[in-house]
DNA sequence: GATGTAGTCTTTAGCTTCGAACTTTATCTT
DNA sequence: AAGATAAAGTTCGAAGCTAAAGACTACATC
C-alpha cells in the first residue's frame, strides 16, 4: 500500500470544481496550477519508488547515494551534513547509515584526525546502484517530457526556477504572505 | 527539524552541473525541470506545513478535511473510500480517525443500515479549521504566483496538466519506460 | 593541566505508518 | 436455513521518523 497513486481521486477538474463551490474566493487558474504541481510530484514520487524497489533499495536510500555522489570525489561526507542535505534528524541519519552499512552501500568510518567526526563513504556497489536508478529515472523522465515541444521545456524550466527563488529567498510570516528577504 | 526546508543544499544549477559530472547522458533542460519540480513541492510543502500548525492541526490532518469537505454536503466519507483518496492503508486510517475524533474535527459512527460501515462526519469545527486553512493557503499560493503574467500562468497550467494526464494514463514499464494505456 | 563549552554523533521514548492477521457483518449458493 | 465467500474496519508487530537527553571528543580559558 501506500501507494498514494491517487486511486479513486476524482479529476483535476473535477477537484477544482469542488474548491470553488466550498471556497469562493480562490482562483481557480491558481488552484489548478498548484494542484496540478502537487499531484504530478506525488506520481513521480511513485514511479520512482517502483524503479528504485526494482533495485532491491529504498527511496530514502537512493537520496543518500545521490547526495553522497552529487558531493564528488571521493564521495564522502558526515552524518550531520547528510541530515542537512536530506532535512532528516541526525537521529534519523544514524539509523538509515546502519542500514545502509549493512547493506553494502556505504562504509562509516570514525575521522583519525578528529575522532568526534564520522565519515560516511560510498562503495562502489553504492555508486553502482545509483547508476541503475539514473539510468531508469532519465528514461522515465524523458518519456514524461517527450509531448513538449523545446520552447516549452524552456518556459517550463525558466518558471520552475523563478517560482523556486521565490519560496527560497521569500518566507511566509505569521498570516501566510511571503515577504522578501533581499 | 524535518524541515526539509533544504538548507544547505546547492543551488539549482549547481546540483545540475553535479550530474553532468556523475552521469553524462542527461538532458539538462530534462534535470532542471524536475529537480525545480521536486524542490518547489517540497518547500511548498513545508509552507503548508508551518500554516496548519499555527492552527493547531497537522498537514496528515488537514488532508483529510480536504477530502471530506470536496466531497460536499453532507461531508460524510467511510474509512476505506478516505483511505484510497489518502492513499494510506486502512490501519493508518484508523489510527489517524481516532486521533482526529479525540481532537474534534470529526465524529464516527456506525452506519445503521449496514453495520459493517463507518460512517466519518466532518464537524462545523472541523470544517472551521479547514477554512482557516484555506484562507492562508489561498494568500500564500496567490503570494507565490505573483511574478507571473496571466500569459505565463495559462502556459505552466496547461503542460503542467499535460504532463499529469501522460503520468496518469501511462504506467512506466519494467524497464521504466511510459507505456499508453489508451 | 583542570575545567568549561561547543560540536558531533548515538541512544531512548513516543508517534505514525505499513503489512498482515483477525472480527464482524452482509451476501451469495445450494 | 447453512455454510462459504466477500467486504469493512480494527488490532498487532515491525519499521522509520522526531525530539530530547546522553556520551564523547576537541578546543578555549584560566
Amino acid at each position: 500500500m501506500a501507494d498514494t497513486t491517487g486511486a479513486g481521486e476524482p479529476t483535476l477538474d473535477e477537484q477544482i470544481a469542488a474548491y470553488q463551490r466550498e471556497f469562493q474566493d480562490l482562483d481557480p487558474q491558481v488552484e489548478k496550477i498548484v494542484s496540478a504541481l502537487s499531484r504530478l510530484n506525488r506520481r513521480m514520487n511513485v514511479a520512482y519508488g517502483r524503479q528504485t524497489g526494482a533495485l532491491g533499495i529504498s527511496n530514502a536510500e537512493w537520496e543518500v547515494l545521490k547526495a553522497l555522489v552529487l558531493s564528488g570525489v571521493p564521495y564522502r561526507m558526515g552524518p550531520s551534513e547528510l541530515a542537512k542535505r536530506l532535512g532528516l534528524t541526525p537521529a534519523a541519519m544514524t539509523h538509515r547509515i546502519d542500514r545502509m552499512v549493512a547493506g553494502g552501500l556505504v562504509t562509516r568510518a570514525r575521522d583519525e584526525s578528529n575522532r568526534v567526526r564520522v565519515i560516511v563513504e560510498l562503495t562502489p556497489e553504492g555508486r553502482e546502484k545509483w547508476l541503475e536508478a539514473m539510468r531508469l529515472a532519465s528514461v522515465f523522465e524523458e518519456d514524461l517530457l517527450q509531448d513538449l515541444s523545446l520552447a516549452e521545456r524552456s518556459v517550463l524550466g525558466e518558471v520552475l526556477t523563478r517560482l523556486l527563488r521565490r519560496v527560497e529567498h521569500a518566507q511566509p510570516d505569521a498570516g501566510g504572505r511571503l515577504t522578501d528577504l533581499d
